[in-house]
DNA sequence: TTTCTATCTGCAAGTGATTTGCAATTGATT
DNA sequence: AATCAATTGCAAATCACTTGCAGATAGAAA
């Protein structure tokens, strides 16, 4: 690794430090690996998945569970469940107004997660939602273009 | 129990037994009482809520579970989970031509599933849907009028 | 820098929902 | 009535977490 890649290393790890203690949490290792992992992520990683990277760098799966609980409750990170049963997380944008929530597509082919930055309904649609109630989540299913061409 | 009564129940029945047998599954007891409970539900109940009263008439949980998923397999029933890891089933809208690929909207209060004839996009939207994939379900998940007044 | 202690962690065992294996039973042809 | 694949009951397994607890550690205080 080069010296500017160890500074930039460097540089990401204070900023963590920084936004787990903002939140009233203690900067452990596992604590860092897990906001690390999910900042790299561009959609929403169960925690199977996590656990698989982290549990053979000798995290313990109820550790990264608790951590993902933690960081969740801390409002850095945001959980979503879609369709399957398993939660699946990603670090809440601060900037994004909406609670950080915005909509997904879930390729019932292959799993993999998309996410959308927001999701606009032409008028008459929206007029016939809010007849309906109030939505505060969107999924959107279907064949993601990889496995549609395979 | 009035004979009029008597025949109503003998007449609903055998209407079920018909929709069993033409989603060419087996017209079983248990099937029959599944049905049956779910068509006089007014809104989707879980598994747990089903078996409760059917263990005690002599089904088998397992049974209730695998004709749960038989039905929705068969396309009679719809499968929806709220965010609380739970599944819950209700009945499908025969009427519905669309076979139930159309959006809902699902009340994360009540549960209960609300089918929107059509959703449309706005252009930009669209745009960005087609270059991720095809889209071929939507979910709307939030609170329906009755829970948000309530 | 060391001390202190509430917060964390690892390990193992526990939950609750759902699924599965399998032998026995049963619905619906033949 | 005979046949036999679909279905059932029972128990055990699995999956996705969750919890209890004793020992370790971050970080505030001395």
């Amino acid at each position: 690794m080069k010296e500017s890649e160890l500074d930039a290393v460097k540089e990401e790890v204070a900023l963590l430090r920084e936004i787990i203690r903002e939140a009233g949490l203690r900067c452990t290792s596992a604590r860092l690996a897990v906001l690390q992992r999910l900042r790299q992520a561009d959609s929403p990683i169960t925690h199977a998945e996590l656990a698989e990277e982290l549990v053979p760098l000798g995290f313990d799966k109820a550790t990264v569970f608790r951590n993902l609980s933690d960081l969740t409750d801390a409002g850095l990170v945001i959980r979503t469940e879609l369709g399957d049963h398993v939660w699946r997380f990603e670090v809440r944008d601060p900037n994004d107004p909406d609670d950080g929530k915005h909509p997904h597509f879930v390729c019932v082919d292959c799993g993999r997660v998309t996410c959308f930055s927001d999701v606009v309904f032409d008028k008459s649609t929206q007029k016939r939602a809010n007849r309906i109630g109030r939505v505060t989540e969107i999924l959107l299913k279907g064949h993601c273009l990889e496995c549609s061409s395979a």
